[in-house]
DNA sequence: CAGTAAACTGATACCAGGTATCAGCCAATG
DNA sequence: CATTGGCTGATACCTGGTATCAGTTTACTG
């Protein structure tokens, strides 16, 4: 993750450090509150900002998703060498766990959809809900 | 709208109906805040917590649906015929505009896709971001 | 190496969406 | 009637996220 973004020209700084270290060792998806907290018991001296600011940086460079759930907004990581603007996601109503796929046959289908009715896709979001094999 | 949730057995009170009228005048994707501002103009006595009540209502019932845009959430009048538990929208950038849509193909594939990986969906959502036709 | 511009930082204040609470109201029911 | 439950508006509050700003670090230039 960290060689992404200095790849991707951004500097890697200690705070930006802390945030992604602080991302990986979550290992599940996250809140916004979680994740402020869990940096605050890692590295106390990062500022509210600059998590967001990492977040937005993250979520730019297509590391992190953001997901929208009733319960609010969550954050997961992502599997780098999906296509960032086609993300597929399977969500666990019961264990909260959130799986990415990438399935051809839906880039297709919905690129054919979106062709029928004249329509010029650029990206596109899918979460299918229920309950994964544990649950 | 109104005849739904009399049938769904909830009361049609005269806070309730102004927003529904509201949402039906306004006619296109709305924010809470366009919401709020539009009900204060038509209906100022309506509180800020009954516009929430009101919407929250519609969602179960499925009139209506929350997208979660970059910009923030937004709501949009659903096709009542579609099924509830399956929401598939062509979002346009240019013009914000949305459209829904029912394709028994995406049903399909995407009850293909969760069944090969031993989930076991109750609900989707999927979003096609884009360029509509006019814009 | 010195100097400078740009990127980055934390603090703070702020905003929007949304929820919880509560006392009062109103409508259906018996 | 009386009662009960649904509904109401006001208010306060919480969370997620953004804007601003002065200060710091970093990378680049000569």
């Amino acid at each position: 993750m960290i060689r992404r973004l200095r790849l991707a020209g951004h500097q890697v700084t200690p705070a930006r450090a802390a945030v992604v270290e602080t991302i990986a060792a979550l290992g599940r998806p996250f809140t916004a509150g979680e994740l402020c907290a869990a940096v605050a018991a890692r590295a106390p001296s990062v500022g509210r900002a600059t998590i967001f600011r990492t977040l937005e940086l993250l979520e730019e460079e297509g590391l992190v998703a953001r997901l929208y759930r009733r319960s609010g907004p969550s954050y997961v990581l992502c599997d780098a060498a999906h296509p960032a603007r086609s993300r597929h996601f399977l969500v666990c109503v019961a264990c909260d766990g959130v799986a990415e796929f990438d399935d051809p046959r839906l880039a297709a289908l919905l690129q054919s959809v979106a062709q029928h009715q004249a329509f010029r896709p650029e990206s596109d979001f899918v979460e299918i809900f229920g309950r994964c094999r544990a649950c």
